[in-house]
DNA sequence: TATGCTTGCCAACAAGCGTTGACCAACAGA
DNA sequence: TCTGTTGGTCAACGCTTGTTGGCAAGCATA
């Protein structure tokens, strides 16, 4: 999507584009955007700093190249509707821990306009399409996903970025079993009036 | 706590001082520790930057004055313990509604160290007493008490920080009839394993 | 060998930051 | 009236930031 063909069977700059694309996602993971300086970034990635300049424009154009997120969701007619709650705490829990860039955006997200309005992207371009799926009326399924999404933020805020004890302490399976009937009720159970 | 007695009857330079925080606090909020810079409160508080560090030391000091948060949170024998839910998050909604020191903590403690510190300070020393007043076995009050968290700071960030659009809309009787199962559920049901 | 694109480094710019210290006006107590 | 304290401004410091443009090697093609 971002760039058209690549004529050059393989360019030689592209092991250091995806080094700077590392760095800059461990930097806006650890410090967020204001204190991810390009500087360090290009340390990070042993490169000058014009080159970051030259690859991605700005540092705005390297954040949006860095945390181009794909969720990944399950096809919700592949489970029983019963199960969406877990399946989507037990995937959340996976991806959040598969790689640091949902943190990155996370903490980004929190101070940065351009972060949240990324946020606001995915949630509606990936989220609300499969609340739609599964909520029982489809005119409900905003409110329905803003609530789960709330939940499953709620957790990786406090577990992952503010780092509560109590939070990081849980096993996988303990927020499984704790989080799964929020999230299943939040999607699919009569409201609550 | 932080002076220890104002000998002179009242402080010419008190009003200045609040000025000061107020402001400190709208920027914090709004922009984040990073971006939220001394010389912009200063001049939204019609003062001299030169005045923040002559009354609060640096800029750390200025944070740390400006987010002390006292949450007010009820006292659990007050009411019936099937309603503590339903209190809980009445009480934080109108305490995010009431003021900006809440949305501000957020922001900072998302990027910021010291801001993050301070979160952990507050659930640890307000929130936590209270999970141990109402949890069947003590034992689980944290784990309980960072569900709950989790899920009442997850309506927050989607509400009030990263607004999702859906989560603005909803009515706060609505977030109240959603939310207050889910943590009364995390506070005193049995262990879902 | 000559040409031209690619990949990279280096030095510098202008702007903004937190922070400091000198200075000044107003006022209170002797 | 003199004097010391308080509340405040002003100008500057050293530093870091994003960003720019010039220059040197490497490599492919002609």
């Amino acid at each position: 999507m971002t760039q058209s063909k690549p004529p050059t069977p393989a360019r030689r700059s592209e092991a250091t584009r995806t080094a700077i694309l590392d760095a800059a996602r461990e930097r806006f993971a650890a410090d967020g955007y204001e204190r991810a300086t390009i500087r360090a970034i290009a340390k990070d990635a042993n490169i000058d700093p014009s080159m970051v300049m030259r690859y991605y424009g700005n540092k705005e154009g390297l954040f949006a190249a860095a945390v181009a997120v794909d969720l990944k969701l399950p096809d919700p007619a592949s489970f029983p509707r019963a199960e969406v709650g877990r399946a989507l705490v037990t995937h959340f829990l996976a991806m959040w821990e598969e790689n640091e860039v949902l943190t990155a955006l996370l903490r980004v997200g929190a101070t940065n306009q351009a972060g949240a309005e990324r946020m606001r992207g995915i949630f509606g371009d990936q989220l609300l399409p499969l609340a739609r799926q599964v909520c029982p009326d489809p005119e409900q399924a905003p409110a329905r996903a803003a609530l789960a999404s709330s939940q499953l933020l709620g957790l990786a805020l406090t577990r992952y970025v503010l780092r509560f004890p109590p939070a990081v302490a849980l096993a996988r399976e303990e927020v499984v079993a704790w989080l799964a009937p929020t999230v299943q009720r939040y999607l699919t159970a009569p409201h609550p009036a």
